[in-house]
DNA sequence: GCGACAG
DNA sequence: ATCTTGTCGC
């Protein structure tokens, strides 16, 4: 698939400008219903090691299709800064998703989409850069609170909210009594979309199994290094 | 100044 | 992300 070289910020000052700018080109409108071929992407590191980059490519009826992968020097990356992840992970992923067999049509990404302090999480940003849909799957919260309790039962959601009050995607319980996934539209898909897409991923524990098979790859990939 | 802070 | 043992619970 076609692939623009990533540009590399020289400051994390730089960095915040180039996320302002292309904050503005997120396309927060789309649905995902008719798609069904995607490409999870997680990736693993440890200090010491290179960083290594997972991009599965998962089709909804059939299952997993192929795992691509890269490796990025520790050297080479960009220094982790809340916030500022996609400079250090999307180069890596960038290079993952140019070895697979087929170009995705949605991006499942283990980060955030536009829950981010300047409205472009890694999802967004990979998205804007390859004008793919994207969604953004992350753990943890970085930006914006839900808008009450999650109950506990298996595919319930709360919208999050940023502190003005804007809706930017949803606390969501993909099983029961497991801790929330924060869902996020990443790029040219809505709110709603985007939840409903990650509701009909087949999800055995607590993250969607695309996701969990490429966190997976990642890890078993980044053990067997020498 | 203080707290928060994806992976 | 990873460092880390056992432990509680379905």
């Amino acid at each position: 698939m076609e692939v623009p070289p990533f540009p590399r910020p020289e400051s994390p000052k730089a960095a915040l400008a180039l996320q302002r700018a292309l904050a503005k080109r997120v396309v927060l409108s789309g649905s995902l219903e008719g798609k069904r071929l995607l490409a999870a992407l997680d990736a693993s590191h440890k200090r010491g090691k290179p960083l290594v980059a997972v991009a599965l490519l998962y089709h909804l009826e059939k299952g997993p299709l192929f795992v691509g992968q890269a490796r990025v020097p520790e050297e080479a990356l960009f220094p982790y800064v809340p916030g500022l992840l996609s400079f250090r992970e999307a180069p890596a992923y960038l290079e993952a998703l140019k070895t697979l067999p087929e170009a995705p049509e949605v991006l499942l990404v283990d980060g955030q989409g536009i829950a981010h302090p300047r409205g472009l999480g890694i999802a967004s940003h990979l998205g804007v850069h390859l004008d793919l849909p994207s969604v953004g799957v992350a753990k943890s919260l970085l930006f914006g609170r839900p808008e009450g309790p999650l109950p506990q039962e298996a595919g319930s959601a709360v919208r999050l909210l940023a502190p003005d009050g804007r809706p930017l995607g949803y606390a969501y319980r993909s099983r029961t009594g497991v801790k929330p996934l924060y869902v996020s539209p990443g790029h040219r898909v809505g709110l709603e979309e985007a939840l409903a897409f990650v509701r009909r991923l087949p999800t055995r524990f607590r993250l969607p199994e695309p996701l969990r098979l490429a966190h997976i790859e990642a890890g078993r990939a980044l053990a067997a290094l020498d």
